[in-house]
DNA sequence: TTGTTTGTTCGATAAAAATGGAACTAATCC
DNA sequence: GGATTAGTTCCATTTTTATCGAACAAACAA
């Protein structure tokens, strides 16, 4: 978990929690913050995600998808980079990402899904 | 929306809410009554999953799965018989459920996982 | 060094969730 | 009818989260 270089503390891989993950995501805001880092090439600031709320409240949120291991964040000078930490989720818990951010891959809606009881 | 023949009201498939699955998932008891739904081919009591925990607190993390649309219940007698939604679940969000299951389908770990950029 | 920008931390308040006992309801049995 | 079973609803309490202004810190520029 240690505070890497940039002062931020990020959990391992190891110590993931899917409790914490869904809390981290059961948050508008901070869903919104992962939809648009997803979709993003490159890692985007706290400013570019705040969605014109006050900087405090962002920063908690910001805190809590760190502190699940959904983000990373890292300093470049005055301002704070985040990415989706989407190598290590995606090993993790293989397709949760994935099935959050609508990229199927899986049967699409109107196939046939897996299931228990035949149609 | 509307309350079925058992009195239960289950949201439909067209109003779920990621943010409310999210939160339903978020707490460890729920958690458990999902992974335990999951494993069983039939559907399952309260009484069942109620991890030795009181009625009245167990009652209300099964009102949130339900809100949620995670599982479904039904009277059978003197019991509320529970099963998750699972089709509806995978239709709406592909590879969601798997992916909280652990039933991966997917790369495992170790193996190539979707990244952004080479390894 | 003073000022600016970017974001964190602190602290107080408000809102939302969780917990569990007690009373209650519905189905079933005797 | 009375007793039992299975779970819900009600209510009060506690715990956890969210919100946001204000003070603060770090990096940088003039």
């Amino acid at each position: 978990m240690a505070r890497d270089e940039s002062g931020f503390s990020h959990p391992d891989e190891g110590t993931l929690s899917l409790e914490a993950i869904f809390h981290a995501l059961s948050d508008s805001y901070r869903l919104r913050i992962v939809r648009a880092l997803a979709a993003s090439a490159v890692p985007m600031n706290c400013g570019d995600l705040s969605f014109g709320r006050p900087k405090s409240s962002m920063s908690h949120h910001f805190r809590i998808l760190r502190a699940a291991g959904v983000l990373h964040t890292t300093s470049q000078g005055v301002e704070h980079m985040n990415s989706l930490r989407r190598d290590m989720l995606d090993r993790r818990f293989p397709g949760l990402m994935a099935a959050i951010l609508g990229e199927t891959g899986q049967p699409a809606a109107g196939d046939h899904p897996r299931r228990l009881t035949p149609a």
